[in-house]
DNA sequence: TAGAATAATTGAACCGTTTTAATAATTGGC
DNA sequence: GCCAATTATTAAAACGGTTCAATTATTCTA
């Protein structure tokens, strides 16, 4: 099945590719004629002009980024990438998204991909589990192809945009501490999840900043996805009795955080009256929930926004620049989830 | 400031172009001296292959769709990316995802530069409110690239996978007609918008199915984001007694839904003993929702699936194939947020 | 109906890589 | 050190379009 190409349709029009080529590019140079046969010819031979071959000569000159986030349907990383969107286009990109849904041969693809088709840089939120591979990273960084990280990677030095989550986590924890909470727990995400690591650290950091002693047992692992994270809670508070229930619930995530609140619903425990919780991200929904929720608001957009600027910086400059990394400031927001006690 | 080339830094470390491309590559046939400097060359000179001229010898063996939505924070959206995602990927196809975020320009934009990147193909979930523009349309068609359709668009005769809005209001209508409810509003969406004119037209539908008046104040316009819809539903009911409130609200999506359910929660309206809300699309959210949603849902994934499904077969056909139009079942789920009146 | 003006078409150069067969340089064995 | 074997490098031909100056057809004018 031969690939069919412009000469194809020029030979059997009788005519030459420039005439072939000024119809697929509406001039209006050709006759009405010759355009109506070589139209049909195109057709008939289901001709599919090449981009790439187009695009060699007219020295490519559409301005586009790529993103590569982690999961579609979370809207943490839809909002970084609205972030993106909108301050690429204000500078006359076009933003191309794309989701490795945690799969580190999806995000390897890509980043070939994105530098393959002329999409001048990309973000990427690295999947850095266990000791990442990062050979295509680097492949990256010999041709010179601008990115910017959304979170560090050891072993490489790139550009990063990142936020402080055992800072973020220890902010919340010595809340809920001086708030007089007494049976604090955390409930944390998936074990492979660097995110998971760190806010745990947090977790105990702020214990041992407070002079309090931690425990494992404060740490429940509950997954990340809503319906798993629903039916551990459920467990979690079958096997135990009333009086040893945590005053305050850290989540690992607000989607994970809207799970269990619903899990306390069905078992009749009320937040934030009973049990306390404090989400991590401060996702659209998360605030619009009946109980708003109270949450570590990461500045999604802002993260999206920033790392657009860092990256296009490098696009068009002419020389190497220097890596930048940058730490953005997570909020504590107090919201109707939580309470103080007495 | 002229463009760098691989003859530039071929000239600039002695050798030939060959020899550059052959360390690009990661060959080992290159003499570790020459290639370490024609790296550090590469690095002065901030060289960067273009993919474009990379990918023309190569015969772009890689094989990718794109997928042009409306609203990236709209998990409806997102959902059906994910659908086209899932079948794709088990086609051996990367996608790529684009918003237009309902803006004409962008959607015109988006088509040309998935065309001129080699993706093979797209989906396009057009914007169509009042006399759409569709000449991008008809390029696409000219150069025989492969596309399919969100939505049917006048004038235009191509691959379309979509769902009956229409119909999908009319049984949701009916459903509470028949459970008794004698004031039924419905809560419109965006007016320029082709989904709320058909929305409204199948509400007025059920009316006349049932042989019931209907009348220009059952419909309310509310906006289509949140916080818009908020103020509006809050507006609606601050003006006008209890007497004359709704038994149900049919609301444009479930977005809208959700505000409107938090804006009742406010006003101290119980959902659904005072009155009952019934969304549309079924989006994740709005089934974890407290009061979980009676809505239409759209079977999003499928749709995503569908469409990825005709895109790729006419991506891998030899000659053009005859135009699928596919209008899929939309389901009526009832869950908590609507009652039977007695 | 010739000659000028205009419209339509051609063909070769070009875009920036990769690929290969051919050649040049290096290494190893004896 | 010489010759064969091996390793590095080169040069030219792709890849599939677009562009544009030059050429050929056609139309118009008087």
């Amino acid at each position: 099945m031969k690939k069919i190409t412009i000469v194809d349709v020029a030979k059997k029009a009788g005519v030459s590719k420039g005439t072939v080529s000024a119809v697929i590019n509406g001039k209006n140079s050709v006759k009405p004629a010759t355009r109506d046969l070589i139209l049909s010819i195109m057709k008939d031979l289901n001709f599919r002009p090449k981009g790439v071959a187009r695009n060699l000569k007219n020295n490519n000159l559409d301005k586009s980024i790529g993103i590569i986030i982690k999961d579609l349907n979370y809207p943490f990383y839809t909002s970084i990438a609205a972030g993106a969107k909108e301050y690429a286009n204000s500078k006359g990109y076009s933003v191309f998204i794309t989701s490795s849904e945690n799969d580190h041969e999806c995000e390897k693809k890509f980043s070939h991909l994105f530098s393959s088709k002329d999409i001048k840089g990309t973000i990427i939120a690295p999947i850095v589990e266990g000791t990442a591979e990062i050979e295509h990273l680097f492949k990256l960084k010999m041709i010179n192809y601008p990115f910017v990280l959304l979170e560090d990677v050891k072993g490489i030095q790139a550009n990063v945009v990142a936020i402080d989550n055992l800072k973020a986590i220890k902010k919340a924890v010595k809340y809920l501490i001086d708030s007089c909470h007494t049976k604090i727990v955390h409930f944390a995400g998936p074990p492979n999840s660097s995110h998971t690591q760190e806010r745990i650290e947090g977790f105990r950091h702020a214990f041992s900043e407070r002079t309090l002693v931690f425990n494992k047992d404060m740490i429940v692992s509950i997954g990340s996805n809503y319906d798993e994270s629903f039916a551990k809670t459920i467990e979690y508070f079958k096997n135990r009795k009333r009086e040893d229930y945590p005053t305050a619930i850290v989540c690992f995530n607000d989607m994970q955080a809207l799970a269990v609140m619903r899990a306390l619903k069905e078992l009749n425990i009320r937040v934030p009256d009973d049990i306390s919780i404090i989400g991590n991200d401060d996702i659209y929904y998360a605030q619009i929930y009946p109980v708003p929720l109270t949450t570590i608001r990461a500045p999604q957009h802002e993260i999206g926004r920033k790392a657009a600027e860092i990256l296009i910086r490098n696009i068009e400059a002419h020389a190497l620049l220097t890596v930048e990394k940058i730490v953005l400031d997570t909020e504590f927001i107090i919201r109707e989830s939580s309470k103080v006690l007495n």
